[in-house]
DNA sequence: GGATTGTCGAATGTCTACATTATACCATCA
DNA sequence: TGATGGTATAATGTAGACATTCGACAATCC
């Protein structure tokens, strides 16, 4: 066989065509939390039959964006603060084995971009750039599971990701002082650069929990629910 | 409103039955992994149509319990030692945090209901009743998951276990001797009543790897791959 | 007036038919 | 003989039509 030289061309079903479009939408905000979906009005703006429209839904139930009820129609999730608690428990759960497998690869290349990662951080806080700072910390988890190399795990963190982004821009607002976040991120990073995958995971995992109750505070202020963040 | 006299009538769309099916099917192994699934065969064994068969798939798609390829159709997924060590990490992450969740909750009837769990694998060890003794780990696994009360730790312990159920009757063989599996779990039930949450953790991840690493050796052997279960 | 019942519209659930595509098989040719 | 190309067939992808069900509103009865 020869070399490699042509890309396979991209073959996408209307399916998945459809699929992409509604989770984007979902993800940017133009569909909001609770909205209903009309499979026929979603069909006709995209030109299409309700078929491969029915079918992307259905892929977006089981992945939890949407909720179906039968013969009432689709509903984007709505997330409540117990949800947005269980999400971030389980993403600090997930993001401390991810730390502990990098740490336990620790390849040179990984490592020296997770502290690029971190300076950038750190210049981002000293120029007092808030929203590119939140930006790289939300990169700065995502290239840690990806460094994982565990396909799962990394599923699991992008699912998550977009389920608390249908609510909340992580990428414009912290929730901790800008020193703080530098500082924890640091301090993985050195744990790992260490060889520490105990620690790494613990830190990064209170790093992550101190967020999630914040947010989950935040949440519960805004819809009037008792506040269910756990400890 | 008069006193309840009529149940609620079972309102279960045929594709909500399609996908029971299917996934029984394959969870029972009556469907091979890498087994074709053709949507016609299905809909016409079923007395069906092939839309509803068709939307069960692809939930099944997105549960990661069959792949699609486009014009060619669907198969059930392969499992290879590799996903099966993805998968095991995952679940031992998880449980991590089940575990811990339970330890802060502590209530006493979730302990005696755990306790018990554990007289029961004692006397089915003592009684040389393996296969039942592997039943009961299993139940061990998934009480501690629904005590959590954490719902969505939950949903991915059971998509785990169903997918590894594909490949591997756990409720069948045991790849520790019956003593260890027995006194493995004794420890973590010592460490929840004693509210140490941290060591019941790792205690209960520990044992989770291990039977893991177990498990993936065996399918790298069969299949005749290298070991890929990292340490 | 309030509650129950009947009716209508709209959306989902399902079915059937048709279009598209992949694969196997076979004929052809260097 | 082996590679190339065409064709048949079967399965998936998509479309559109029909059936079923839900919710709302109007009509009716006490």
């Amino acid at each position: 066989m020869s070399a490699q030289v042509f890309k396979q061309v991209p073959h996408k079903s209307l399916r998945e065509a459809a699929l992409a479009a509604i989770r984007q939408a979902i993800s940017r905000g133009d569909l909001k939390p609770g909205q209903r979906l009309v499979e026929s009005d979603i069909a006709e703006q995209m030109g299409i039959s309700r078929a491969p429209v029915r079918e992307a839904l259905r892929q977006l139930e089981t992945a939890g964006l949407v909720v179906s009820e039968p013969h009432r129609g689709t509903f984007v999730t709505e997330i409540s603060a117990n949800d947005l608690w269980e999400i971030y428990t389980l993403r600090a759960a997930i993001e401390r084995l991810a730390v502990r497998l990098v740490t336990e690869k620790a390849s040179a290349e990984m490592l020296a971009q997770l502290q690029q990662a971190v300076a950038d951080m750190a210049q981002a806080a000293r120029e007092g750039d808030l929203s590119r700072l939140a930006a790289l910390d939300m990169s700065f988890h995502e290239t840690l599971c990806r460094a994982s190399g565990h396909s799962r795990l990394l599923a699991a963190w992008l699912s998550m990701i977009t389920q608390i982004r249908i609510f909340i821009d992580l990428t414009s607002t912290l929730y901790l002082p800008a020193d703080d976040v530098v500082r924890l991120h640091t301090e993985v990073v050195e744990h790992i650069q260490n060889g520490r995958a105990e620690e790494a995971g613990q830190a990064l995992a209170r790093h992550i929990l101190d967020v999630g109750k914040h947010i989950c505070q935040e949440q519960a202020r805004i819809q009037g629910t008792p506040d269910a963040c756990g400890s």
